[in-house]
DNA sequence: ATTTCGTGTCGTATGTTTACGACATATAGA
DNA sequence: TCTATATGTCGTAAACATACGACACGAAAT
């Protein structure tokens, strides 16, 4: 199966896909909320702020950074992690485009 | 740890950690949209309309059932599937409380 | 120079997801 | 009734996710 039919995905959709992963862990969107409330850009004692190991939230920090919607810059012994606007809105505005896409009318059956 | 700090995370980001891993994977985006397009609420040959095997996408669409996003009504041989309006609006404002709430500022370090 | 603190990497256990074939069931039509 | 079609369930293999402890490294402070 998955290559004798119509290819793979869409790019716009595998990469809805991606951002909706990063947003699929409840303790990614804690992470990207204390980013964002805590302006001042910082170090990974995110850890305190998020009831889970220091390992476990490195390893979702990660998941982020892949995503390319936080970036960790290093600065010092510290390391500064932030959310990475650019990238951040370029996700709102693909997750508004899927959505004006996809309007259910409700008639089902 | 897990349950030693701030016990858990708080419910709205929980429900959305849900709806963001029902949008987590292309395929169950692309029977989203093939839903919504599909103004018939149409049987389960959406596997002709998605490039993967019948029990992969029943599968996908099991995941978007417990999400509630869809809803699959049962005709005679064929089901109905068809997205959940309600829940899918619900999902919608969400995700947009949550843009709302997470405003980077690009001042990293 | 040595210790400490903040980081990151490795390994690992356990669970979940993704993908699919094979089998089971059930409805509708020949 | 028998058959075809649509659906769903089971089992399973491989990959990925989640959680964490133990170790390693490097900058800063003592």
């Amino acid at each position: 199966m998955i290559s004798n039919k119509s290819e793979i995905f869409p790019a716009e959709q595998q990469q809805a896909a991606v951002y909706a992963k990063a947003l699929s862990h409840p303790a990614r969107i804690a992470i990207l909320r204390y980013l964002a409330e805590t302006k001042v850009c910082i170090t990974g004692d995110i850890t305190d702020a998020i009831p889970l190991g220091r390992t476990t939230v490195l390893q979702h920090l990660q998941v982020l950074k892949e995503s390319e919607l936080i970036r960790g810059d290093i600065d010092g012994k510290k390391v500064c992690y932030c959310i990475n606007s650019d990238q951040y809105d370029e996700m709102k505005q693909l997750f508004n485009e899927l959505f004006e896409n996809i309007n259910p009318i409700n008639n089902c059956c």
